[in-house]
DNA sequence: AAATAAACGCAATAACGTTGCAATGATTTT
DNA sequence: AAAATCATTGCAACGTTATTGCGTTTATTT
């Protein structure tokens, strides 16, 4: 199960045109076998003894993967980003994100059912909506 | 005009029970001019020279003004909390942020015309919900 | 005017993220 | 397969925003 994300991020990664490291590839690992957005932090947590990479390395792998498109950061209210595989069902689309204000988890939600634009005052233009709901998950509630 | 925010700024202050200090009604004022939510560093500008007041203390009292419900903060995704005057309108009811992505700036738009709570998760409790749009405000587009 | 407790100012600290630069290593070229 | 190349890494230092502790000041009450 694992190899297979591993060989399935060091395949993205290549068709990306960017160079298949040990570090990018694992931390795109641990992202695809991740079910919610999960933070710099905690992806150093999860990185094996053997494979510790330095903070700022991180950083910039993630900073390239996500301009790559292969993940996508998620703004939150405690000022920390989040980083989440980019399903295909999430990349070409917008969608919300759930964040539990007591465990801080944060997980996708479906596509937003709402409409894609947003009516602004005349002279603004639309580009894009950032939506989070909050509340408790299944297991703070 | 700036005699009258200044009194309606002391009203309010001590209406919440809270010592009338001349800083704190000093930021409710200038929140109660502004149109858009401003951070931390923006208010610190519009002080007047002849009264400076230490960054902890705006933080502290910007902390307690949120605590009384007079003014709230609004989060941003570049780690900067933005605070803005209740209004009526606003105090009571969600409503959604726009953030221009070349000023920065960050105004407060009408209430939700989206339902109030979310379809979520089985098990999922839903508390509220923050809407940011993204896009360009009329000086920049 | 004195008493009192809330607010303030200063200094130090915390957390997250970024920048510059020399060293390393994945790919390409020979 | 070895050398060349340039993207990527690691380290150290730095930047910004925000928070905490504590002694001093000040708004309000007595």
């Amino acid at each position: 199960m694992f190899i297979k994300l591993h060989r399935n991020a060091e395949e993205l990664i290549r068709l990306s045109g960017g160079r298949a490291t040990v570090g990018r590839i694992r931390i795109l690992s641990i992202l695809l076998a991740e079910q919610q957005a999960i933070t710099h932090r905690e992806i150093e947590q999860r990185l094996p003894q053997t494979l510790q990479l330095d903070r700022v390395t991180l950083y910039r792998a993630l900073e390239w993967l996500a301009g790559k498109n292969l993940i996508h950061k998620v703004t939150s209210d405690d000022r920390v980003w989040r980083y989440h595989a980019n399903r295909e069902l999430h990349s070409h689309q917008q969608h919300a994100h759930f964040k539990c204000t007591r465990c801080a988890q944060v997980i996708c939600l479906s596509d937003l059912p709402i409409e894609r634009s947003w009516p602004l005052p005349i002279g603004y233009r639309f580009q894009e909506i950032e939506l989070t709901v909050k509340g408790l998950c299944a297991d703070c509630s």
